[in-house]
RNA sequence: GCUGCUAUAGCUCCAGCGGUAGAGCGCACCCUUGGUAAGGGUGAGGUCGCGUGUUCGAAUCACGCUAGCAGCACCA
């Protein structure tokens, strides 16, 4: 490439009428540019560009010569691309590069991909002791304690919010029989991608890919009234999918997967004000785990779609007026809802500028009348309640995956899995540093003692890498008056507090963002 | 799933291209008790992803499989 463009061929432009180009074509026996112009009206041109003995069809406009696309460039990978995203048609192989008006810019750029690189959270993931993946489990992770310790802080995070929000939470089974799949629908259009289990009777269950169905069998109970709407039922829904193994992604694309899921069972007139609660329960929590810039699709009806016109109508117009009052800014996204509604989708970007969809938002007419729910009206007449399906995070793993990248694993103290460590400088102070450990502890923190025989500066590194927030360096200054030396995550500076005092301010600022709330 | 690539110590990686391998970090032990991002020494640790084949002999060659990476397709 880099010759062509020393040689400094000249780009010229030329019309073929559509007959022309389909000869020319038919010549050289090159079946995907000939589809491309049959597609193409009779009787229309086409422009091509030559260049040295180079001749393509395109639209244009292209730059006077080669040497005007100087040297800046890098080609980048090599992929198999289906032929017009269609995989039941043949693969073409597609060449990446980048390219940039200076050299100087081309380097920045790949030295920001470098960086990025170091924030992926399958790097960190490992390096922080937070998880690991195994061939014998693919797509499933195993959480070590440190990781598990984050998840469940999420989780309590979680719980609380939903309680506040008037949800209750429910647990339905992993296992259900086939026929409740077949009855939602979903067996026929992902029966290939569920994890199924024989038994010895001739039954087969399924591992259960989404927990809306399970929810519906618990609304079944009992009669319910409209007095019962809105009913939100929340689970930490623990789902498994036969995902494509090429669709496998660190702990962001998985089979195995649990959801802050949740139903709304609500009547038509309910669906825009539950949907703007949401929409603000959502940003609020993306903001406490720090996520202001948030991508919103917007959905719409499909053209196979079941419900009629005048149903989508109704749960576009919620839909988008729940978005609004939110002061959300969404984008359309036509004709890519789900077949019984339209959907929200709440996308966030991790550290290569993938996009991964989190939260998510869809009304639902179909899923109640297929597993028949129902509710009882003022008139005394049974009616069909409509299903919210709402997730927030979407799936706790996706989720800790991209809050990795988006701190590179500098989590917030309220998130850290060790909050703090103490650090003894000798051992004549490890009497005074388990007590000032165990005074962490009592104060509710999440404390480690390091008592080893290694110098201050090596702990110092060690705990840093580690990104432990917190660091408290005692030896005998400290023993004697009753300090600690404090140092902060990204600071070199030392802090020195009187231990009455330290605990209660780290406490203070390692308090889940809605615990802080409260209590001020 | 498809196309291409990859798989060597706990981690990050080098050498080896038919005669069974090495570094740094980590780990263990010893010395060192050191005041804010790596103190020193010694040592252990690998049937080279798995299987089959070719060969006197396979980390190395062939075939198959598995997993991972990049992209595409998929994502209830």
């Amino acid at each position: 490439m880099h010759e062509i463009v020393d040689r400094d061929e000249p780009i010229e432009r030329g019309v073929w009428t559509r007959d022309e180009a389909i000869a020319f074509y038919r010549a050289k026996d090159e079946p995907f540019k000939i589809e491309l112009v049959e597609a193409i009206p009779e009787g229309e041109t086409m422009s091509y560009y030559t260049q040295g003995g180079f001749i393509d069809l395109c639209r244009g406009p292209h730059l006077p010569s080669t040497g005007r696309a100087g040297h800046a460039f890098k080609l980048m990978k090599v992929a198999g691309a289906y032929w017009r995203g269609d995989s039941n048609r043949p693969m073409l192989q597609r060449i990446y590069g980048t390219a940039w008006l200076t050299e100087k810019d081309l380097g920045q750029y790949l030295t920001m991909l470098e960086e990025a690189e170091k924030r992926d959270h399958r790097k960190l993931g490992r390096q922080l002791d937070f998880f690991h993946l195994q061939e014998e489990a693919a797509g499933s992770v195993f959480w070590h304690p440190k990781g598990w310790t984050l998840y469940r802080e999420i989780e309590m995070y979680m719980r609380r919010r939903l309680s506040d929000a008037h949800y209750s939470e429910v647990k339905t089974p992993q296992l259900i029989d086939r026929s409740l799949w077949e009855a939602s629908g979903h067996w026929d259009k992902f029966g290939e991608n569920m994890f199924t289990a024989a038994t010895t009777e001739d039954k087969t269950l399924a591992l259960k890919p989404m927990n809306c169905p399970g929810h519906v069998q618990i609304y079944r109970q009992g009669v319910k009234s409209y007095r019962d709407l809105p009913l939100r039922m929340a689970e930490f829904g623990s789902c498994h999918r036969n995902e494509p193994s090429g669709a496998l992604h660190g702990i962001m694309r998985v089979r195995a997967f649990t959801q802050d899921d949740a139903h709304i069972f609500c009547t038509e007139e309910q669906i825009n004000s539950e949907s703007v609660e949401f929409c603000n329960l959502l940003q609020d929590i993306y903001k406490d785990f720090g996520f202001e810039d948030i991508h919103v699709k917007f959905s719409d009806r499909p053209e196979v779609r079941a419900g009629d016109d005048a149903t989508w109508d109704k749960a576009e117009t919620a839909l988008r007026d729940a978005t609004n009052a939110a002061g959300l800014e969404t984008l359309l996204n036509p004709g890519e809802g789900a077949f019984y509604g339209p959907k929200l989708e709440f996308v966030l970007r991790d550290a290569i500028g993938r996009d991964w969809q989190c939260g998510t938002l869809q009304v639902d007419f179909v899923l109640p009348e297929r597993l028949d729910a129902e509710y009882v009206g003022e008139d005394g007449n049974r009616y069909r309640p409509v299903m919210l399906h709402r997730a927030i995070l979407g799936s706790l793993e996706r989720w800790i995956g991209i809050l990795i990248e988006q701190y590179s694993g500098r989590m917030p103290a309220w998130l850290s899995p060790v909050q703090l460590v103490v650090a003894a400088i000798t051992d004549s102070t490890h009497d005074y540093a388990k007590q000032v450990h165990t005074a962490a502890l009592v104060a509710g923190m999440r404390a480690e003692l390091d008592t080893r025989n290694e110098k201050i500066g090596y702990k110092i590194r060690e705990h840093s890498t580690a990104k432990v927030p917190f660091i408290l360096a005692v030896g005998g200054r400290e023993a004697e008056a009753g300090t600690v030396a404090l140092r902060r995550l990204g600071s070199d500076k030392q802090e020195i507090i009187h231990l009455d005092e330290v605990m209660a301010i780290l406490a203070d600022e390692s308090l889940p963002p809605d615990q802080r709330r409260s209590k001020a």
